[in-house]
RNA sequence: CGGGGUGUGGCGCAGUCCGGUUAGCGCGUUCGCUUAGGGUGCGAGAGGCCGGAGGUUCGAAUCCUCUCACCCCGACCA
């Protein structure tokens, strides 16, 4: 009753912020637009990382870390890199603080005053390029695959915990290699293994597809990307792989030697993802109960509340309670046993509800007698008793059912809001309707800008596997040869 | 940077228009008892320079001036 949340319904941006608060997720950091991740958020993303971790290392890539201090004239190396970032870069001018003359508090020391101004690093493509000069002479040096997991900054104007915050936790993957094939079949595969980790472990279904000019990263000559739904119908962006070409190797100098001896630039790629898709599993998922993780990033995948009443109650039951602990964890499942006698049952249930625990397990003195169990998932609030010795099978079972379940529900959601518009009307108000709108452009940013003027719906993607179908633009009419994925966007 | 709003025990708020004793309430917290299959109930307690500075007044959370911070909505962005 202390943690009831707004429902989703009523104020959905609200909703959102109330729940990652009450959850224990993360709050505010006494800088403003930057966020504190509590333990229980953390582990969430910790659980994040150990996935991608391997997928990246399963796909041959190496873990490395790069400065969190920039040159400031690195940045302006690479034209249109520097025009998307220099708005939004944190400067470090000075090194040093004094005491204040006054008395207290310490002010910056004017006689600190750094040769050249750093810059903290909005992303970290300079200074590994920069690297990447001195650690690349040969075709033999190539391909080199690199990640990092680091922190980055971003002066945004508007924050919101994990969507948008000036500080965020990421990876970003910066590989060089000989070919362009090579660099563009990298750049699919990451997009490729982001898909892969979305769907299947954070159970959200995704468009996958190439941005127009006007949204592609700065300083990359393709941009792909996957979309994802959130329950209100926007969109929201939940990984990046960038095709950069030769611009990064150009600015900063990377050629190596060919096989025939010949010099060449080096082709290049990055990708990331970001503390955001906190954010995306959060909306994509979670109810007015609270939290609902998919059991494959639940931090605590079963949790077991203990019933009794007195000492003597409490004893019998959790030598069961411990029995049911030890059989879950050995299946491999991450089981919590909650015997704390501070917090009543009930208590307990809604606490575990709020945190999104996908399977509870709750053993009294009711099932002591019957040798029953009662186990309930919070995906769809179904509870139900079973025999004992059945459980280690049922939640095994349930486990895959309810990441599965998930899914579906995230899938079905989506396929129910998306739609096809021909004419402009009916596109506006698809769109109020908070939708994702398949519908045909004229492959220019004067109208795409128009269209996000208009409507606030920006293009999404143009989809990797929307087949190609003439058409005419929904705005100007001029012809199309495919449709693209419009949507408002987070 | 424009427009709107809020600052009062740890959290959420009332009180502010119309100045007047010890500044209230809910949650949380501490202690005791009670309870335990959906956020137990009762009792007792602790905890507040009312965002900051200045002013008006016999008297300011309340009125005036200035200031700071944060939140929401827009322009920028993963």
């Amino acid at each position: 009753m202390g943690k009831a949340i707004p429902n989703r319904s009523d104020d959905y941006s609200l909703w959102y912020n109330e729940i990652v608060k009450k959850a224990g997720l993360a709050e505010n950091s006494p800088v403003r637009g930057c966020m504190v991740i509590k333990p229980y958020g953390f582990a969430i993303w910790e659980k994040m990382q150990q996935s991608l971790d391997k997928m990246f290392k399963d796909t041959g890539h190496e873990n490395a870390y790069f400065p969190l201090f920039i040159p400031k004239s690195y940045l302006s190396r690479e034209a249109d890199h520097v025009e998307g970032f220099a708005k939004e870069c944190a400067v470090v001018t000075h090194y040093r603080l004094k005491t204040n003359e006054d008395g207290d508090g310490v002010v910056v020391d004017p006689e600190a005053k750094l040769e050249e101004e750093l810059i903290v690093r909005p992303t970290s493509e300079t200074v590994i390029w920069d690297s990447y000069k001195n650690w690349i002479q040969s075709y033999r040096d190539l391909p080199l695959l690199l990640n990092q997991w680091a922190n980055v900054v971003r002066w945004e104007m508007r924050t919101r915990l994990f969507l948008r915050t000036a500080e965020f936790l990421w990876q970003e993957g910066h590989t060089a290699h000989a070919t362009k094939q090579e660099a563009e079949a990298e750049t699919k595969q990451m997009l490729d293994v982001y898909a892969d980790f979305v769907e299947n472990y954070m159970a959200v279904p995704v468009v996958k597809g190439v941005k127009t000019e006007s949204e592609r990263f700065a300083g990359a000559l393709d941009t792909y990307c996957i979309e994802a739904m959130m329950q209100d119908g926007k969109a929201l962006q939940a990984g990046t792989s960038h095709f950069l070409g030769q611009n990064f190797a150009k600015a900063f100098d990377v050629k190596f030697a060919t096989k025939e001896g010949k010099e060449e630039y080096v082709w290049g790629t990055s990708w990331g993802v970001s503390t955001r898709l906190m954010g995306a599993l959060i909306m994509a998922h979670s109810d007015d109960d609270g939290l609902v993780l998919p059991p494959k990033l639940a931090p605590i995948q079963v949790v077991i509340v203990p019933i009794y009443k007195g000492d003597e109650q409490r004893e019998a039951v959790s030598k069961v309670a411990k029995a049911i602990k030890k059989d879950l964890s050995e299946k491999g499942l991450s089981v919590k046993f909650d015997d704390r006698d501070t917090h009543k049952p009930g208590w307990k249930f809604a606490e575990y509800e709020l945190k999104g625990v996908p399977i509870r397990v709750a053993f009294g003195p009711k099932d002591l007698e019957n040798g029953t169990v009662e186990i309930a998932r919070r995906d769809t609030k179904e509870k139900q008793v079973i025999r004992l010795e059945d459980i280690s099978v049922q939640v095994t079972n349930l486990i895959d059912e309810i990441q599965k379940n998930i899914f579906g529900k995230a899938l079905t959601f989506r396929k129910e809001n998306t739609h096809q518009a021909d004419t402009y009307e009916a596109f506006k108000s698809l769109l109020d309707q908070g939708a994702f709108v398949y519908a045909h452009w004229d492959g220019t940013t004067e109208t795409e800008e128009r269209i996000k003027e208009e409507t606030k719906a920006t293009i999404r993607c143009i989809p990797l596997d929307s087949p190609e179908e003439m058409g005419a633009c929904i705005l100007t009419g001029k012809v199309s040869n495919r449709r693209v994925l419009f949507a408002r966007a987070y």
